[in-house]
RNA sequence: AGGGGUAUAGCUCAGUUGGUAGAGCAUUGGUCUCCAAAACCAAGUGCCGAGGGUUCAAGUCCUUCUGCCCCUG
């Protein structure tokens, strides 16, 4: 089984430090895993890796979309196996790393985004049934054909009640059993987890700070050299950083408030990523409040000295 | 100084004709198989500015004080 390292982590975790210097020792490149540092122009609000941090490190599958186009895991998880495959045949290990914990969940536990699994049509008669007939209609059907999923979805979380439904039709399996045939499956990967863990307060406030760099560093230009009419209405548009932007842009709120807002939108986002990272039992953990980077890398390759190819 | 207004959760506020308090946001916890920096669920929180009075009963009425805001001089 060909090994991989994935380093993973809330937002200013550090984990792009942590993965440049993995990479440096294993000779490799680290294979991004964000769902916003893909578009191209948006670097301040993503915090994306500059040169200087990258040490001339490759870092693939950054700036590989239009901020106007959307995307979606499905391309994100052949893109990624695509540059895995290609890093294994010239004998490196992967160094993936990223704050997308679907994104690394798909390519790591292989969950299945084929092309042939959806389809868009029946997803959007699906939302317009919804917003007729309300919620709980759709949700009732999902528990007709799938009633463990019926329980496990809030009928108020549309999304997915609808994509259980279309994995349905166009699968013939149920949701339920969509996701037991996933965990069945042999892993793919020889995959060492390593997760950055921080106290709380003291991750706020780097996040805090870090934003305050991002304004400095022009976040404004950015995204006013952005916004045009397709790119408003773009999932890139919805980024941390970026809608308060346009908020403030259109009169919304003021610069101050703006800022304000992508603090707790950011603080509110690590404290998903916490949880969606906590879920999984097969991270490493490393606590690194108060330890400084060389201290965290003899931790990490502690854990990822076994790997061989 | 005089007149008016206001004081309720960390914040912004709601509290009907008096029956010991609520919503949004924040915070905390959680979910997650094609928008995932998205979407969704759940939970806690209050000397109702301070004192006095009326009343069986006061956040709600009266009064004094204090803070803040507005108007007039």
């Amino acid at each position: 089984m060909k090994p991989i390292i994935v380093i993973s982590g809330p937002t200013a975790s550090g984990k792009t430090a942590l993965a440049v210097e993995l990479a440096k020792k294993f000779n490799s490149e680290v294979v991004s895993a964000d769902s916003m540092q893909i578009y191209k122009g948006m670097d301040i609000g993503t915090a994306k890796p500059a040169a200087e941090e990258m040490q001339g490190i490759k870092h693939n599958l950054i700036d590989i979309a239009e901020p106007y186009e959307s995307y979606s895991v499905a391309q994100y998880s052949e893109a990624a196996e695509k540059v895995i495959n290609r890093l294994h045949s010239e004998g490196k290990i992967p160094i993936m790393a990223g704050g997308t914990g679907l994104y690394i969940n798909s390519v790591i536990n292989g969950l299945d985004f084929s092309s042939g699994n959806s389809d868009e049509n029946y997803r959007n008669e699906l939302w317009s049934e919804a917003e007729k007939y309300g919620n709980a209609q759709l949700h009732k059907r999902l528990s007709e054909i799938d009633p463990e999923s019926g329980k496990r979805i809030h009928e108020n979380d549309v999304r997915r009640v609808i994509r259980a439904l279309e994995v349905y039709k166009v699968t013939g399996m149920t949701m339920t059993e969509y996701r037991l045939a996933a965990a069945a499956a042999p892993p793919k990967y020889n995959a060492v987890k390593i997760g950055l863990e921080w106290d709380r307060a003291v991750l706020y406030d780097r996040i805090n700070k870090r934003v305050d760099a991002m304004i400095r560093q022009g976040l404004e230009q950015e995204v006013r050299g952005l916004c045009n009419e397709r790119f408003l209405k773009s999932t890139a548009a919805q980024a941390i950083g970026y809608k308060e932007m346009i908020a403030y842009f259109e009169g919304r709120m003021t610069l101050s408030e703006a800022i304000d807002a992508i603090k707790q939108g950011s603080r509110n986002y690590a404290k998903r990523q916490i949880s969606f990272f906590g879920a999984d039992k097969d991270i490493n953990k490393i606590a690194v409040t108060g330890k400084d980077l060389p201290c965290i890398i003899n931790e990490a390759e502690k854990l990822t000295g076994g790997l061989l190819l």
